[in-house]
DNA sequence: GTAAACTCCGTAGCACAGTACGGCGTCAAG
DNA sequence: CTTGACGCCGTACTGTGCTACGGAGTTTAC
């Protein structure tokens, strides 16, 4: 049942480094070993790696990640507040590329029609003063 | 009407260090400067860094926002084509983080009508063999 | 005209998240 | 029992984007 590293991260699709170097964070435990051998992984720790992805996916850093991971059975508050926290700053970033896919896409336009072929205003049109966001 | 360095940095709020960072890796010019001296930035620079740190914002690279930049000086033919290709790209980073989005709103929604006191969902969430609801 | 503040430059260091290396130990198939 | 793949470990390196340092030179205010 247990794995090699090798299988482990075949399996999930990442490096075999990236395994020790979780251990080395903490992140996950290093699987006991009989003394001078390989180790060999549970589906525990494999799980664990996943839920690092996934948070990794989510836009958490190792050491919130590592937080989520001691918060396990802890009630809501601060997990909940960490997860807001990211929310606000995934919205945001949604609003500010909108803005620059509607300025892009006004670029694009503005090319199909341009007069001086010598020139895009493409800086101009994410100067923070123009491209009023409010 | 031409700024010392120290003036730029506090107007735009970021360090000197960044600015002179930028001038190293060519996103923005050096201000001419009389042989020994100090540098005296235009507005047009400090233009471009208003640019580098919006677009910054939006998740370019600095790379990309390099590339960006020699938009404006090329005719249109070829802006055209690399104007579209970065709106492709925006669109992509606009889809994936409103799959986040949705994914933190979820957790967060759990949150808050979460009955048992003792106990987050969220963590829950993250593992994979219990969110497998795809 | 001198002292303080500012700026110059090159170089070094930091944080994040890995990735690579290399010499040696282990394991499993034939 | 040997051989070749696999795994061990510590350490070093990568890329991105700054940030800090220190010993100069330059400006400015009094």
């Amino acid at each position: 049942m247990a794995k090699t590293i090798s299988k482990v991260a075949k399996e999930l699709g990442i490096n075999i480094e990236s395994i020790r170097f979780y251990e080395r964070r903490g992140l996950i435990k290093q699987p006991r070993k009989p003394e001078h051998g390989y180790r060999h992984y549970p589906e525990e720790t494999i799980n664990r790696v996943r839920f690092i992805k996934r948070s990794q996916e989510l836009g958490f850093t190792l050491d919130e990640i590592a937080h989520l991971m001691q918060l396990n059975d802890q009630p809501c508050g601060q997990v909940q507040e960490l997860a807001e926290h990211k929310l606000v700053a995934v919205k945001e970033k949604i609003a500010n590329l909108r803005h620059l896919e509607h300025a892009l896409t006004t670029l694009v336009a503005q090319c199909h029609s341009n007069p001086d072929n010598n020139h895009c205003p493409i800086i101009d049109s994410l100067q923070p003063d123009i491209a009023d966001h409010s």
